[in-house]
DNA sequence: TCATCTGTTATATTTATACTATAACAGATG
DNA sequence: CATCTGTTATAGTATAAATATAACAGATGA
């Protein structure tokens, strides 16, 4: 899977790293099982140090994602490992401030919720090709 | 209105700031016309300094919450007419991340679309009473 | 066995951001 | 005219991000 890392963005890049990664997953393009390159690679093919890329993989680690193994390396995890854990009130946490200023920018319930719905579709239908 | 900084978060003081006044906007709790505490004296209520509220101000002027007048301080603005194609992308950005990691998670769209809806109802109801 | 790869840990440095501290200026208020 | 306002400038400190080297133990394949 390529991975994309803009080095203008104020998004720190093992951010950036860890999101594309999550993504990856759940648009099926990364499958359960299979292994993402080693950090020394990684961080050589996109041209960062190696500690960047320890960083994402670490909170990969940290959310059940991925699961390191000393042969295979960083191996995608089964999906009931990722669902492991409330993620409801960290969610709430999350969106509160990005809905309360689509409010007041008048944005419509239905607006909102259609916008939303088209996103997590964009995973669900990729998801058939990757599974 | 009351404003609750957590010095032990990870996000910047000036950015809950801005997002608890945006809250507090949305919620109905600082109505049009209304006017903010001075930058001093916002800062000394909360016992930070003039410039971390001054940022916060700067960003809510540039988002069109807030207007700056000479006379009245920081005044509410009138809801803004959603600006709405720049406003969808950078909505689409930040929902992304979110959104696929609760995907990965397991959580279906129906419990993703309710969560929202909920947050959502919070601040159209709680409006009611402020507008 | 041996060279090589792996993740992991440690230490140090540079850079950028967040926050604070102090000061000054121009416009508005009473 | 003293006092408040936002705004700007400058400088300092603290923390986080990213880099640079180095080393260690386990695993791999020749």
């Amino acid at each position: 899977m390529l991975l994309a890392v803009d080095f203008q963005s104020d998004v720190p890049i093992y951010i950036q790293l860890k999101q594309q990664i999550i993504e990856g997953i759940a648009r099926g393009r990364l499958a359960e099982g299979e292994s993402l390159p080693s950090v020394r690679q990684l961080a050589q093919d996109i041209g960062i140090n190696l500690h960047t890329v320890n960083k994402a993989y670490s909170l990969l680690k940290e959310g059940g994602f991925i699961i390191m193994d000393r042969r295979k390396g960083a191996v995608i995890n089964t999906r009931q490992a990722m669902a492991a854990g409330d993620c409801r009130e960290k969610l709430r946490d999350e969106l509160a401030p990005i809905i309360a200023e689509v409010f007041c920018k008048g944005m419509k319930e239905e607006e909102l919720i259609q916008e939303i719905a088209r996103i997590y579709k964009s995973f669900s239908e990729d998801g058939k090709h990757g599974l």
